[in-house]
DNA sequence: TATGAATGAGCATTCATTCAT
DNA sequence: GATGAATGAATGCTCATTCAT
């Protein structure tokens, strides 16, 4: 009955019972109605993973378990992209069990989120919504990639930029609303802060914010909008 | 008619024309079916995105283009995967146009990429089918983000990471399994009721009677006069 | 359209499309659910009611008006026991139309009453629920009768029972096991057979079997209709 | 299994099974189908009724036997319309049995009617089916009432009507039209896969293989011991 | 024999598509 | 050409009825 999911939220019913080699009355008999039988199998598949997530905690050290745990969710999910999103959606599911199991999920992650932070392993300003999308965009990443081991190792390589601790200050990964950063560093090497083109800094003068008037233009356009 | 694509693929052919301001029947006289009609406007979709390819090409440094053409894909794309997952999916759009505009949208990023390692400023190991991965899961990413501009600046980390030298080698790739051919038509056949050509009989919508409106009025014409 | 309430309130839409002649589409076309379908046909055939109800009130004495009325009803329904039903249950219909529909019949219907009482013609310890319970029983009741107008004559007679201005008391309205009324029908009033208006009886000629020829003729086309 | 019938006419088989407390197969080895299930205890109500008909003719007298009855008859089937419904009216139901039952009732109740009109207590022009629709109407109309025991007191009021001597003149009676059969069955015809017999096929639930246990048995002893 | 899971026709409803105007 | 009413296949779901156990 689980296989069934892989196709899609969207499978007709009728599907659903063909693939299950029964009649369409009997899905009805086990499951109410489709959402209830959606529901249910998102639930068990979320216990998996929260299940998964237990196991890393308890066999690798903080860091490798975060680490190893993401990359075996988007493992998981690569060519399931709906089995991904329905974790971190807030999309609301009519039945408490759904939820339950998303909550337990989530406090899992943040668990492991926790204990890599603590342990130093992960960068302090990688918060628990942005694994979540970087779970999403890597199951998405890798679902797109003709060759799934070389999709794999991309996102592999997208974590691990999540290890560093230094590379990018924690100040720029902080929230927008804060206006325009302001890059006291200016020796070396900076970024667009719109595009994220390298900038050249000369040692003299104010040192620019953006590569280019275009970019400089569209952050501004971006901050009238708001 | 580009707005109507914002809804997601599944929009009915009743509120495009809707929205277009015009009647359902007027829709049909354009696009022959709603298959070929969101061919249309992901073409022209996919045109567009060729001509910011083109437009960065011209205007920035090779890897400067390169980036900023792809989060200007990322950022267009956000909110609406299917935009995006169309540009390098293989699923079988049954018509050439489509088919012809993504190719040429993937010379365009072929030539970015080409010009970016020439030029030295992306590592040598990335790929064209690297790129559309990463460009999927980006939008992926800042479409999960609850928080739209801390995903973006996720996505631009990611980029950069393609930056520096080489650390991933070159691998050996194997095909993805092939996506099950969507069906398009012609279940059965059956013959205008006027001049006896064959019709076309699709899977949906009322079976034709006649093989087009000259003989439909030819028909009505017979019928009136007696 | 109108002819379909008559198969009941639960035809299938199937059915419906079917008699109308149309597709089960088009029947959607013109009413978005069943339900709205079924409410617009009701609340068209309780404002025909609603209209009975006013010309009676404006072409007869007040307690003919009333007992016509009523008649009327129960004609009307007979062996379309749910448009009865539907005038007087309490059962939630969703929608407005038919609740202002059936407010607007209940006030025509204590009008009625109401002149009826204040004219002196009806018994004063009659409310207007007793009138929604005859019009269901006498409904009823000629529906069920082999014989339609012996079943109509039935009805006739039990309404009759509430014109009683003094004869009976209030008192009688309780267990009351008294005899009836002997109407000899020759001397003084008689009552039309057809509508229940009272009768002038002139001393001599052929005494009067309808109040008019309108109902004469009502009546021939029932006798010939058999 | 008689309360059941209290829940309409409607109820599916499942909640009978659900509250006779047994399973679904076992209803169907007692009554083959849930049209004659229904038969059966409509008739048992039926013959219920015919006793109570019996007592009242025992123990009062005559017109009070009669009138007794009929207000037990209507108190009884109070909210319970298609109760009472069944027992006059000639809706074709296919089977014997009930059509057995409702034939003493109305034998019944013709001895009551006859004795009463015999003893004088009831006007002579009253005929059995006239009873028949008073009882249907009384029924009608107390289910309708808010006022269940004022609704009583109508009906009282009315059946008191019928002791008086004669008023209405006995009439002709012309035939009611006769109601469209109800379709049982047997649309197609298939035969027994393991002796051949010709099997009734109906037309919902799912299509017989077998005709009967024992050739399905001997089947499944040809499957199993292969 | 009794059970209840399985079956599939039917229902209300949607929507891509045709056709009368 | 343009319109929108009509069409009917398909979908989610129910329920009378069969059949494996």
């Amino acid at each position: 009955m689980r296989v069934v999911a892989e196709e899609g939220l969207e499978v007709s019913l009728g599907r659903i019972a063909q693939r299950a080699g029964v009649g369409a009355g009997t899905v009805y008999r086990h499951f109410p109605s489709k959402e209830i039988l959606l529901e249910a199998v998102l639930a068990e598949h979320i216990e998996d993973l929260t299940a998964a997530a237990g196991r890393w905690a308890a066999r690798a050290a903080p860091a490798d378990a975060l680490f190893g745990f993401l990359l075996e969710l988007i493992e998981r999910s690569t060519g399931r992209q709906h089995l991904c999103d329905v974790l971190f959606s807030d999309k609301g599911w009519p039945r408490a069990a759904l939820s339950a199991a998303a909550q337990r999920f989530h406090e899992a992650l943040d668990r492991l989120l926790g204990s890599a932070q603590q342990a130093g392993g992960i960068r302090a300003d990688v918060r628990a919504d942005d694994l979540a999308a970087l779970a999403v965009g890597g199951t998405a990443l890798c679902s797109a990639h003709r060759d799934r081991a070389r999709g794999l190792r991309l996102v592999r390589l997208q974590l691990t930029g999540l290890r560093a601790p230094a590379v990018t200050k924690a100040a720029e990964f902080r929230d927008a609303p804060s206006p325009q950063r302001h890059e006291t560093a200016a020796r070396g090497a900076s970024h667009c802060a719109e595009c994220g083109t390298e900038l050249l800094i000369r040692a003299t003068g104010r040192p620019p914010r953006y590569c280019g008037p275009t970019c400089r233009q569209r952050a501004r356009r971006r901050r009238i909008a708001s």
